[in-house]
DNA sequence: ATGAAAGCGCTAACAC
DNA sequence: GTGTTAGCGCTTTCAT
């Protein structure tokens, strides 16, 4: 198992050529640098008989750049990021990068441990979903073209690209008042993010706007996962009788919401209205398909590593928030009671919500 | 933007020491090399104010070892290997290692392209899921250490993790016939991967072994795209008419075929069965529920990581087939005519298949 | 208890 | 057209 390496500096010597005259031909400078063309079919046909395939470390460590960007997001199983990462994936290796991939696990600690790892390795760029939490360990690395996406914190000389959370939420909480709802629980992700606090900002103005009541709604939830979904769910459906709407801040919440509610017997939209921000391909086939906010995600990826591109260029980079869209689809009913007819759950014994009286 | 790296000749100058010294306190080599705790303490001192952070290229040029491990996958978009990326993200991550990520899109070409990037940069050793066409081109880098996730092959000097794709697809078909089905499609993914072939050889093992006629089934399919499970779906409804249920190998196509399915009018399981290999966590929320063979995901990730690491260390591999496991829930109805009810489709004026004779 | 010097593999001034 | 040399930042013999 003999590794089958094979140095400029062995392949000067086998040639009886200067290391400089090598690498001249192999880095495509021949022209540039008048080598002869009989040498250079030579060296090039030797190199590919030894299968010489330069030494990256040697050359980063020279040309003080590494053709690498690091990818640092918070959950690489959630399929907002995973198609995140996709097209992130696409776009960089268009430009001949590659990508060191970090899963933070929505741990601040695990990401300021994971940007030192990434500036020691000399990533040209960073693209950073960051926890969000706190902002002052990004500080250190503003010297490193980096730019935040998803989350962000406008403080930072950091540019950014993310979804325009406020908007989407507001125009989501709408569609459930235009349905009549009023008895609405936000289940939210994690709560200092700024994702989260616009989406609950765009939703609490929603409320406010149509003058209902606070004591009607409930903002709750910690995370993004599909455990906060269920548990939260879970919680709700055993305190608030009267709700008739919950609106997830997530695609893996909205799974766990969605969970709960089937465990606990009840039919979405009769007793029940659920609506999330998050689109995911698969949503359309859910029990029942489910009404969302789809987050621009390729163009977001996109956008992202346009503008981390400009930022290496040393070019003026600017901040984008792109709008979000209302998918409609079935899982939110028109509010209106009475009631058309029975829901299946009395089969179950269950009292179905959609019979509680406002 | 002045980037405040410091290096540990800068250091040393600083604090009137050799690097020499300093690279060896900072190391953690101090007591070997008989400091003193008084220069180790300053040592750490300025350097810590400075914020020395080493230079990895550096330190990997000198070396020979980066730390890094190559991850490469066909689509990281695709939940099942969103997380197996997850799972080997952490183990790798609790042994002080980073992943530079390579995604495929299912090519060849990249897939040769980007072992050629990974080995230039030097990677401690790669965990691939090959495209799995062709393999040739990995033997130039058995010389790394490499293990082959979920796809491999067995000509090849590389160990292997995957699922036990034959039993598993084998227990699905039966399953299926168990419950009298007799006219199955099933929609294969990438032709001449070899977790497709098993998976089909599964199928094919249980059709045989209990006696059905090749007419009466279907084997089609391109790849394992969501696209893929949608077309090739669409062209059986219009096909076979006769056909009572589908087996779909992996989680997007049956995401594409219910999609199909559902557009056509037609009620799973009423009106036609699916199973499918490849169990995802919305799965149980999808319209019906659908019925899955699971992947041990998690395992295959940490055992990967593990036989890569006896690899690293020059101990014997071995590869390693994991058991996948039935997981029951609606999608499939026990085929037995006559019907017991005219399905909701009649009212759409569709002539429900559970009314079709044999 | 500490330092000098060499070298990892590459590229780029600066020769000629 | 091609070669010499130096150096990227680090670690590690070998010295003292």
């Amino acid at each position: 198992m003999e590794p089958p390496v094979i140095t400029i500096k062995e392949l000067a010597k086998l040639l009886d050529l200067s290391p400089t005259t090598v690498s001249r031909v192999l880095s495509g400078n021949a022209k540039k640098y008048r080598i002869s063309e009989s040498t250079e079919k030579l060296v090039k046909k030797t190199a590919k008989q030894y299968q010489y395939e330069p030494n990256q470390i040697a050359r980063n460590l020279r040309l003080k750049e590494t053709n690498t960007i690091g990818l640092v997001i918070p959950d690489i199983s959630n399929l907002f990021f995973a198609n995140l990462a996709r097209i992130i994936e696409i776009e960089l290796r268009k430009r001949g990068k590659l990508i060191l991939l970090s899963d933070t696990h929505d741990s601040s600690d695990l990401e300021n441990e994971t940007l030192m790892f990434l500036f020691g390795r000399k990533v040209d760029g960073i693209l950073i979903a960051p926890v969000g939490l706190t902002s002052e360990h990004l500080r250190r690395f503003t010297h490193v073209p980096m730019v935040m996406i998803d989350r962000y914190f406008t403080k930072l000389p950091i540019p950014y690209v993310s979804t325009n959370n406020f908007e989407g939420a507001y125009v989501a909480t709408q569609y459930l008042i235009n349905k009549n709802h009023s008895k609405i629980a936000c289940i939210q992700g994690l709560v200092n993010t700024i994702s989260n606090k616009e989406r609950v900002r765009g939703f609490q103005k929603a409320i406010d706007d149509n003058g209902i009541s606070s004591e009607d709604i409930r903002i709750c939830g910690t995370d993004f996962s599909i455990e906060n979904g269920y548990n939260t769910t879970k919680k709700l459906l055993k305190q608030a009788s009267s709700l008739t709407a919950i609106f997830t801040l997530g695609n893996q919440i909205a799974i766990g919401a969605m969970r709960a509610i089937k465990e606990n017997g009840l039919k979405i939209p009769e007793d029940i209205s659920i609506i999330s921000f998050d689109d995911q391909a698969y949503f359309d086939l859910t029990c029942p398909p489910l009404t969302t906010i789809r987050q621009p995600i390729d163009l977001i990826g996109t956008e992202a590593v346009s503008v981390l591109f400009d930022l290496m260029d040393g070019k003026q980079a600017e901040s984008k928030i792109l709008p979000a869209k209302l998918i409609e689809r079935s899982s939110v009913k028109d509010f209106n009671p009475p009631s058309r007819s029975a829901s299946a759950d009395e089969k179950n014994g269950l009292i179905p919500r959609s019979s509680i009286p406002k």
